[in-house]
DNA sequence: ACCAGAGAGTGACACGGCGTCATGTTCCTC
DNA sequence: GAGGAACATGACGCCGTGTCACTCTCTGGT
């Protein structure tokens, strides 16, 4: 018998990490299909198999599972745009690089998971405030600021740019996924000419 | 005796009006208390007096509640909107007025209200999709429409614009009301200065 | 003035979801 | 191999949900 164990292959982590991996398998299917506000925790709970018990032992509330998911979700993002960031040397490129791999990202999620989202229903994509999501508004203003202070853009409210390049992101995205065909490059391209074409015209802080 | 009656004054439906407002009172209240996602149909009962049944008589859920003051928001609102269309005669004046008004009606809700927002809840403050808030995307795509049929701005998407408008007004207003002091004029500037620069930057239609 | 009936208010009730906890089971450590 | 820690289990008490048979009050017609 070998004593060779490998870090975290003891049969308990696994079924706990299998058991937390049904968990958010079963509720991303149940908010698809279901949507989330008529969701509830026993029907995750039916789908797994499991006692209910146990899924309180993983997560505190239906909540927490969505918000795991949506953290995912940003969790998966933030690669490919820290890929963008370190790809672009201006900062119009890195622009067009992030919206336009946002929206690759949005398309792709979207036809993956068929999401029917029940009219203006919550779904866990990048819309709700989670720490990656956080940790991505960070990331882009952070950008922006480095941008502003290398001399690629003018001295403006970083703070306020960034949360209206996520909104119009968001929304245009949103839109885009629901004209036939799905046309990313055009979302992209549109989002990427309001944005750099009203950054010279914004108001400049005092240096 | 007099028999005077004044429409729509008959005591039943008096308290059926009554009923109607204390409800959607306490909601506000609960809502604003214990926050949307925490707050059940029996804390708006409670509130009121009334018997659980009577709750039923007027909304099919808390979730029509909720509708119910979002679109009251959003209708109050639209009468405003309308008067800066009528006020203006260009399309960079209606915008700006537009989004001024929309930063101060933000600004006077807010405050008027006290509304506690437990980390990215949800409120009933033109964020949610209602019939009322339908039409003032409605109204704004018109705008937008109406400005490109005159010359007063280039013929690009304005479906696209219209979306990505109200997505800025509402991220930005946000913060906006994080900030202290809280500037509208400021943030109305911004939001104009970067959608106005956008505007002749966007990629045109095929006429 | 009166009455019949419509329309609204009421709250007990059956149902089901919620989160917990005492108990049982399984794996790990020594 | 024994002891114990960690986790799974599901019955349970609690509470919110939406309904419905019943009551009461207002109204319109005679």
């Amino acid at each position: 018998m070998s004593h060779v164990t490998v870090l975290t292959s003891g049969k308990r982590e696994q079924t706990k990490i299998a058991n937390r991996q049904a968990i958010l398998v079963a509720a991303r299917e149940v908010f698809a299909e279901l949507g989330y506000e008529v969701a509830t925790v026993r029907d995750i709970i039916r789908r797994t198999g499991l006692a209910s018990g146990t899924f309180y032992n993983y997560f505190r509330s239906r909540e927490e599972v969505f918000e795991a998911l949506a953290d995912d979700g940003a969790a998966r993002f933030r690669p490919i745009l820290r890929a963008c960031w370190e790809a672009s040397d201006t900062f119009d490129g890195y622009l067009r690089a992030a919206i336009q791999a946002y929206f690759d990202f949005l398309a792709d999620e979207h036809e993956t998971w068929q999401v029917r989202r029940p009219a203006g229903e919550k779904h866990p994509h990048m819309r709700i405030q989670t720490p990656e999501m956080e940790r991505v508004f960070e990331e882009v203003r952070e950008a922006f600021s480095k941008a502003i202070e290398h001399g690629g853009a003018p001295r403006v409210d970083a703070d306020y740019l960034a949360a209206a390049c996520i909104a119009i992101a968001r929304e245009v995205g949103d839109r885009m996924l629901e004209r036939r065909p799905v046309n990313t490059a055009a979302a992209a391209d549109f989002v990427v000419k309001l944005i750099l074409g009203g950054l010279p015209a914004l108001p400049r802080l005092a240096p």
